[in-house]
DNA sequence: TATATCCTATTGTAGTAAGAATTCGTTTTT
DNA sequence: AAAAACGAATTCTTACTACAATAGGATATA
């Protein structure tokens, strides 16, 4: 019974599979590593079998586990796991991850997000066009201190996506919102530094908006730039002051 | 009963998951509408609710479902799906793809990888550079009409990616390997095409073994860029002789 | 219009039978 | 006598049925 310390209610299965995913992910179970058979773990999680086999199902689809009769379960090695799941993302920002973790996911974003923006002007549709300047004002308008300043920012970065009209960026905007969310925990948004960022996220609209799909790439580029200073000053706080 | 009809026989909720899988990214069912309840499609495919409800938790846990007590269950929209998951992906060449579909891929193929190439140049470790070479000389040695072809050829862009020591990266590396299962599978691999795309390898091999990062960029690109023709002249065909 | 009750579909639990793969013991062959 | 091959037992997952609980919407009543 060590449940009910975790987050919030949701389901059994729910709350299971967020637990032992975040055991996965943070390494307390490794890749190779049997874990326990269904009815002891499921005792010692203070669930039932049945609840327990819907939460390995979660995992499993993710790539995180596998299981075959009379071996058991095991943690699958970490190549099979489907890094832009958002929910294996938020797992991975709750255990504490390492410096690597972050300096991967700013490459990948800067190949992603300028190529997005780049796409974007080129594939863009007029309503798309529009809706990008809305979120762009609503990020103008936003007022310090809120929650409007994230997600409005969030809105300006899915909007860019949206605009791309490739269902693969389409899709990857959810990866992105839970990976803003991790890192906006992280550096927890100085005024400052969201004000500095408003020239550069009209850049990228007015890019997008004119069909500049070079100057697009190469904004949006610069805007990361910064987000990624941002995060290393933030992180080298964190590292001289843990917790 | 209209189970046994397809593929393997895996597991019950296995089978399930692919099933409606399918249906959904096929269109059959389309998002914001509410599938029929849990007994009902359960007596429909002639299983029971226990294997029903499992590969119900798989699909929702690719953001293909959700389900709400009272409510039911109803296909989440399209900017939910995880379409990065080598499931939904091979799922999604199952069902005769748009044309759109394809162009997307490709887009998204010629941002990532040679992108890949790029820090795979950059981050090689020795070991991996010996890997990527040998990958590249099992291409060289594979007899034309055998799997070696095909298998050889996704060891070298698995190889790269594993280069680029990036999480994401290498947990791209099972999409790609359904991706390009599936388009192996439309082109059906010309005997020709393959010969022809043996220099092109070895070029990025040789670009990553050197550090050469912006060769290494571009030469992938450049490899994709023949695998797209290849592609198209193929869909053509199909086009004029359906099925 | 607002509140309360009822209904229905999903959620969670329990018990059990069956299937599958590994391991170990036995038998057979060299 | 030793090694290999066959087979049975063990143990874990898989799958099904049946039942209790919960939650949300809809309807009816005040």
């Amino acid at each position: 019974m060590a449940n009910q310390l975790k987050s919030r209610p949701q389901s059994i299965h729910g709350w299971v599979a967020e637990e032992l995913g975040t055991r996965i992910v943070s390494g307390i179970y490794s890749p190779g590593e049997y874990i326990p058979n269904e009815t002891t773990i499921g005792e010692e999680l203070g669930v039932s079998r049945t609840a327990l086999r819907e939460a390995f199902k979660i995992l499993t689809s993710k790539g995180l586990l596998e299981s075959r009769p009379k071996l058991g379960t095991r943690i699958r090695p970490r190549k099979h796991w489907n890094m832009f799941d958002s929910e294996i993302l938020s797992w991975c920002f709750e255990s504490k991850p390492s410096p690597q973790f972050f300096i991967s996911l700013f490459e990948i974003r800067e190949i992603f997000e300028p190529a997005a923006a780049e796409l974007a002007a080129r594939n863009r549709s007029e309503e798309q066009s529009r809706v990008l300047g809305a979120a762009y004002d609503a990020m103008e308008k936003a007022e310090i201190g809120t929650d409007a300043v994230f997600s409005s920012d969030l809105e300006f970065h899915m909007a860019v996506l949206d605009a791309t009209n490739n269902e693969f960026m389409i899709s990857l905007g959810m990866t992105i919102q839970t990976a803003l969310m991790g890192l906006f925990r992280l550096s927890s948004a100085i005024a400052e530094e969201y004000v500095d960022s408003l020239p550069g996220h009209k850049a990228v609209y007015q890019a997008i908006a004119s069909g500049d799909a070079a100057k697009a790439k190469i904004e949006m580029f610069q805007l990361l730039a910064k987000s990624k200073e941002n995060l290393e000053y933030a992180l080298k706080n964190l590292a001289k002051q843990p917790e």
